[in-house]
DNA sequence: ATGTACGATTGAATCGTTTCAAAGCGTAGT
DNA sequence: ACTACGCTTTGAAACGATTCAATCGTACAT
């Protein structure tokens, strides 16, 4: 049934070493034999098998990536510049989706180990790396991608979450606001326990400021709305005067439930930022600030790790690359 | 370096055909010695090799799926119901993105027929499926994703997008609106134009109604942005009173760009309805009307087809499904 | 005519897993 | 004591591309 380097052999009349050449090496091979092969791949409709190379180079082709979120535009982002800086390297990215859960990300863990994937790229879900330890320790290099690896360790990629919480948190405090809700969760994610530890930084700078967390369940529109819906109940005495979200999905949902059921003006009622400055932040209903994070760039520098740390021998090249987050300020914080 | 199957046997005291029976048919080997080897592959840390795996089986245990827009939500969501559907059937999904880029779209091709995937699922950037049906000739079964079929072809899934494109426009004509604008791009793309084509019928149902094109070169946030500029800057005389986006990342640009820049009020000075109801449209900055497509749905019924044709010996098997799209109407469309 | 050198070509060996026909082993029945 | 049968285990063959040491041919110098 299917077409294989024997077969085009055969039909070119020459050995299975030389098909395998021209397409390897085509420099190695005469050219009128080049062509003569060319044209019987051709007729005969030949694909090479992806498989039977792999299992020959020893290693895929691909690298593995494993995010929180694929819902989440600033995960894809992450991954168009991963897949951006791979593709000009011959390399394909697999993408996998561990929506916060320990055992997708086992699952994920597991099958591209199998596959061979050339490199590791994930945004863990816990601290327990000793899974990630013995991949690398098998072979395969691991890039921690939006979390600062400790020393020693991983290479890693990150933005500087405790600072962006800080910038977000200082600016509500610059424009008057002294009653802050934190909305974000579940606070056993570093990203979300990261930003609020920057933003209690900012609200102990400042005499009379105070933070309150409203733990969420997940950071989705959906759960942005629940706890919208929360907030917008409370009787004013109660109700804070501006809302710090974990990120741009929950801001989105507390900006839909605080409006347009709780009838409350943003930013005049309440003030609010989200974190991630995902392209609809610009849109939304009241545009809202946010803290930017080079998304693309931080995919792309992810790769750039691993294709170093796969070449050097070492693993004294372990880098933990740290980015600076970025106040962009819009209507739901203005005074 | 690598462990192997035999290397586990050895240290087993086993045949490799035992591992390998342990690892595929634990029932076929007796109690003891499935412990044996466990033990072993636990101690020696054993990973399968997934290549040769696939090697010898001749094909790999994930389905292709090519889209035209990883940024566009509605293909996030799209790849979401397959992957789910996959994995319940221990498949995997990869995902690739063309771009709307003939070149990139056939470099998937190759490299998904290169890996053997079980099948392939795409949405088509052009009318050519000579390409696709070469790819099913030599085994691999596809299914078109958001494109209807012709009969006899290709199973398909998708959402009936003359009748979105009557529904938008009908919407509009019913508010009072009578000069619209189609605002979309390229028309080359069958979605696009399938659209267009339905928004023709129901102006034509309407005396006095107008449908004008504005072209854009692609269906992205900043090409709606670009359409919005210019028909805002246009004088209250030749401006449409009405438009309809080809899809939603248009709508938010054109949105962006009527109302902050523009100055103009939507629905007042210019009504807005935009395609797929993504989550986004209902936070916008005008929460805006748009035709909802089940997309988790289109991705699901997607596998399904494909396992179905798959299974199914002959290729009497192919199916179109239709789904009917949905007007969902917000502030951007009201009186 | 002989030898040398070099580019082109060959083909067996290899990667690691799965399969499957055959062999092995133990027990029960005669 | 021998056969039969069932359950386990065995190990060689196969999957298809790539590699590399060895061979082949040819052109050129001597």
């Amino acid at each position: 049934m299917t077409v294989s380097v024997r077969d085009v052999a055969a039909a070119a009349s020459v050995s299975v070493g030389t098909v395998s050449n021209v397409l390897n090496h085509p420099d190695k091979v005469a050219p009128a034999t080049v062509e003569r092969v060319l044209s019987a791949i051709e007729e005969l409709g030949f694909v090479r098998n992806d498989a039977a190379r792999q299992l020959r180079a020893g290693r895929s082709r691909s690298i593995g990536l494993v995010v929180l979120d694929v819902r989440n535009p600033f995960f894809t982002e992450v991954a168009r510049g991963a897949e951006e800086r791979a593709a000009a390297e011959g390399l394909t990215v697999l993408l996998g989706n561990s929506g916060a859960n320990s055992a997708r990300e086992a699952a994920y863990l597991d099958l591209f180990e199998e596959q061979r994937v050339h490199g590791l790229l994930i945004t863990p879900l816990n601290e327990e790396l000793a899974r990630l330890e013995r991949l690398r320790r098998r072979g395969t290099p691991v890039v921690l991608v939006d979390r600062q690896a400790p020393p020693r360790s991983f290479s890693s990629v990150a933005v500087d979450d405790v600072a962006g919480g800080f910038l977000a948190a200082q600016h509500l405090l610059e424009r008057g606001r002294r009653r802050i809700a934190f909305v974000g969760g579940p606070l056993g994610i570093r990203q979300v326990s990261d930003r609020l530890e920057g933003a209690r930084r900012a609200v102990a700078e400042v005499a009379g400021a105070a933070i309150e967390v409203v733990p969420t369940e997940s950071p989705t529109v959906l759960e942005g709305r629940t706890a919208g819906e929360a907030l917008q109940a409370r009787t004013p005495a109660e109700r804070p005067d501006a809302v710090f979200a974990a990120n741009d999905l929950l801001a989105m949902g507390l900006l839909q439930a605080l409006m347009l059921r709780g009838k409350l003006r943003v930013p005049e009622d309440m003030a609010l930022i989200g974190y991630d400055d995902i392209d609809f932040a610009a849109t939304a209903i009241v545009p809202f600030s946010s803290i930017r994070q080079p998304a693309a760039l931080l995919g792309q520098t992810a790769v750039d790790l691993l294709l170093q740390e796969a070449s050097g021998r070492g693993m004294k090249e372990l880098r933990q690359v740290v980015f600076r987050p970025e106040l962009v300020e819009r209507a739901s914080t203005q005074a």
